[in-house]
DNA sequence: TCCTAATCGAGACGGTACGTCTCGTCTTAGT
DNA sequence: ACTAAGACGAGACGTACCGTCTCGATTAGGA
């Protein structure tokens, strides 16, 4: 069997060289934002070849989704996380809603994440890597609350998880995206009520 | 008064021309994606000067937007649209929620709204101008309808309006542009149900 | 029938970049030598863009062939160009050769030279273009001289000429071209006599 | 004495991987031409690590003359070489000659040698290897038949024997490397006249 | 026979230059 | 004044090689 194009061997890969790449692309990413951000950039930046670049990721989309992954992932454990449960639903989802505002308004994330999710709407194999190892994780530990939820009664049961998180969390992240109003706290607090109670009103009878 | 810049005179501007770049436009970011699109190939394809694109449109994104507005509301009339209103809410909404899907699947659709989304996420000018001119017109035909869903009962009278819109468009666009998972009817109707009838359990009362 | 890539316009061309190309190209030949001598250089030097080059030079050593025929001919007529004839044929060549050795020692012209003739012997298209523009006129003004010799009884009238001219040059520039011995203005005399005296004895009848 | 550079120890050098190395930079430049050959796939072709190349040859040019060196030398004995002589100087000459130039001719050491003359152009270093290893002991074969030619009065005694090899091999070199013209046997036959009869003519008595 | 040190293949690395592409500006003719 | 055309300075793209630098894995002699 002939090999394609002879893949390059990680296991001779330089740590050193990965860490400066995916520092220095979002520093750059942050500085100049996405429109400015030059593979040429980062590898003088990271005091590396392109070639360097070019051998271990397949496209700056995919550059940027690693350097996020690797540093905003950097603390946490990866499974143990999970979302606050005191018991009282609505509290727990604003608190997490508002946490998610802060760090999308965070000038720190804004940038990078804003690049990547431009990527993502026009590359199909980094949005399945995205789908994957980042969306998948994050919204199965918000399932997980929300199934907690549901065996505590604050959930309807017969209420399609995958759904649910798109409620409350769709909105959040459209209006980041999109710009079309600030997004505030208030917002937040705003969506979880209303995700939470319907549109319909409760005082009728059905 | 001595003019800055000789601003372009509008009243001698070629229609011809105009029409040709924003159709050259559509059609090459259909053919070739956004990443491929180039103001040197548009300007190519419509057999017309570089410079009366840069004279007329400040940026790509301004352009594509103009073109998806010239021919994406070609047929209609402008004011005169409105949201279908047979008194059944749900269905109303399951209707023009699919066929949002369909239109956001719909090959010729996806490319250029993607493009513009793109541009939107890092040009706050053309986000404020996407938000003027489009997002604000079909907003207010929606909210209009769910206004009308509230004076006849059907939608809770101190729910707020952008939120409710958000709820129930913005799951469907974001599933679009993230692809997380595939974009179907069938989701479309499962979030107007859930947006509607909310997360709580309905059969406790309180 | 359709254009097959749109040949530049000569017409728009900038006489400035020419020649400040040509010139950025002899000074860095001579300065850093053929082997470190690269377009990005060439356009960096001359306060130009890549294209601009690549526009109108089809080799590297076209350009450099061009720049040494714009400012080596620079002072000259063209045609009125012709070898001194005081009557005297062997001290005439002499003086020529000798000159030429003078010009191949001179660092100035040493190594855009030597480019050239490096650029000649790997590329025919290029070394048709010498032939024609440089060798051949060169070689027919030698000639010239020679005919005229003819005519005086002073060269053998069954001689041709383009040999006689290959004799008389060809060992100089050759011993210049190999460095297999140092390249004296002496050289040039014993070449001259040998070559009109001939190898064979003079005194003996056959 | 503490050891510079751990100079390489030939004894323990592959004689595998030498040849492979000098047989692959022969097949490559005759295969590419002299400006596509590059040490990377030289190593590639003969399946040899880079460093073994750089290892052993301090350039490009030092390992085309060792293959040229290697492989064309490779019938002849060395040192038992020498030109014809059947007492006819001129048909020997001819003989010779004609012989290079069809060696010339020959596209198996066209690239190769084009490439050597190359790099001894511009490498000062390589011409003195060059003038003392190839360029040094041929010249003495050649003297050596004139030299003969002295002794049996067919050349004249104070003829400069340097000059003498120029004046025959300079020309038919040197159009080889210019192509300025093609390089024909006739045109060997032509310069073997010419030098020995002398551009003088010969009927007159001073 | 084992030891050990140099050579081997392989290929990642920091770099430089390549030749192409597009940017946004500027210039030239032609309506 | 606008247009089509396209040259210009600028600079990023992704590729090809450069020459240096580890890596194990042979592969010789010298002990």
């Amino acid at each position: 069997m002939p090999k394609q194009k002879t893949a390059p061997d990680s296991s001779r890969r330089s740590e050193a060289a990965r860490r400066a790449i995916l520092t220095a692309a979002l520093d750059l990413v942050g500085e100049l934002g996405y429109a400015k951000l030059s593979i040429e950039g980062i590898a003088a930046a990271a005091g590396v070849g392109k070639q360097t670049i070019y051998r271990w990721w397949p496209s700056k989309g995919a550059l940027l989704f690693d350097a996020l992954l690797t540093f905003a992932t950097d603390g946490q454990d990866g499974q143990s996380a999970a979302l606050p449960d005191t018991g009282d639903l609505a509290a727990d989802l604003k608190l997490v809603l508002r946490a998610t505002v802060a760090e999308l308004n965070e000038p720190r994330y804004d940038q990078p994440m804003r690049a990547l999710h431009t990527e993502i709407v026009h590359d199909p194999a980094l949005a399945a890597d995205y789908a994957e190892r980042l969306d998948g994780p994050m919204r199965e530990i918000k399932k997980e609350r929300l199934r907690a939820a549901q065996r505590a009664g604050q959930l309807a049961g017969d209420v399609d998880l995958d759904v649910a998180v798109d409620l409350l969390f769709g909105p959040v992240l459209n209006r980041w995206l999109q710009r079309t109003a600030p997004l505030t706290p208030e917002y937040a607090d705003q969506v979880v009520d209303t995700a939470l109670r319907g549109l319909r009103p409760r005082d009728r009878q059905g």
